[in-house]
DNA sequence: GATATCGTAACCGATATTGTTACGGAAGGG
DNA sequence: CCCTTCCGTAACAATATCGGTTACGATATC
């Protein structure tokens, strides 16, 4: 399955603006992400509804973070794009009367909500400022 | 997204076929899950490669289990139907060689990595039986 | 008013699962 | 033998989501 990349995609240029410190346009951020600036807008407006980022049309316009690195965690930004669960439990609706067909999607809801704990966890415990500091050492030392 | 409910579907009628203790037909098992034959024998046709089924063409043919239920974890399931990993980290590819790509990444495959241990801990410690005992339960008592 | 930007709608393309039709092969009963 | 009951498989449409693209309007600065 063609995986959802906008989670990374917000990721890698939120820290880059924080990195460069100032305003960025939709252009030069879609080539950060090797992509067109409506691709950009659409995503980085449902950051800005959620306070992360805000936007200034008209010239010597563009995006900027409204808050440290520090101070946005993997998990906010996660939230920003989607609500609801991360991780959705495969479950089946076939006959939903059935006590087998109930039984079964149990197992799988209380499994996928263990994994979406532990999923959250790590995302809230991750900040945008530890990615840039992760990607400098990357950058210059051993990749691990 | 729509979510994959193959392994749901699977849990469902293993389960059934084990309560039921004899060879099934792709036309019955349909029923059970609300859909036609040919999906079944697709799917069912990829735990028959795993071991987990066997099938019988011509008169009086159909699918019976290989082994009894407290003998097949979720996980087994689970692996017939799909390799690889079951939660795919939504990493990007737009710069491969960036270091604030690189860094973002391995934060989503390390928190994704854990996700996953978490859920093959759970998808391995339930066997079918298990299933089916919950099932007994919520058919007579209280759900739960 | 000209220009640089964002905002948004509309559409196509790729991908994965599901549903459906169609046809062929195999096993067993009469 | 032929016929019925099965599975095996190919082929195609329907659906849903994300990504890419074009187009046009709104807005802020020069």
């Amino acid at each position: 399955m063609k995986t959802d990349g906008r989670l990374a995609r917000m990721l890698h240029v939120l820290v880059h603006m924080g990195l460069l410190g100032g305003r960025e346009t939709s252009e030069r951020i879609a080539q950060m992400l090797n992509t067109n600036p409506v691709v950009v807008r659409r995503t980085l407006g449902a950051l800005r509804e959620h306070g992360i980022v805000e936007s200034e049309g008209g010239r010597g316009g563009g995006w900027k973070l409204t808050r440290s690195l520090d101070q946005v965690t993997v998990l906010d930004v996660q939230r920003a794009l989607t609500e609801g669960p991360i991780l959705a439990a495969p479950i089946s609706r076939d006959h939903p009367t059935c006590p087998v067909e109930r039984a079964s999607n149990s197992v799988l809801e209380k499994a996928h909500a263990a994994a979406e704990t532990q999923l959250i966890a790590k995302y809230a415990a991750t900040t945008l400022a530890q990615i840039a500091k992760d990607a400098k050492h990357k950058a210059s030392g051993t990749s691990r």
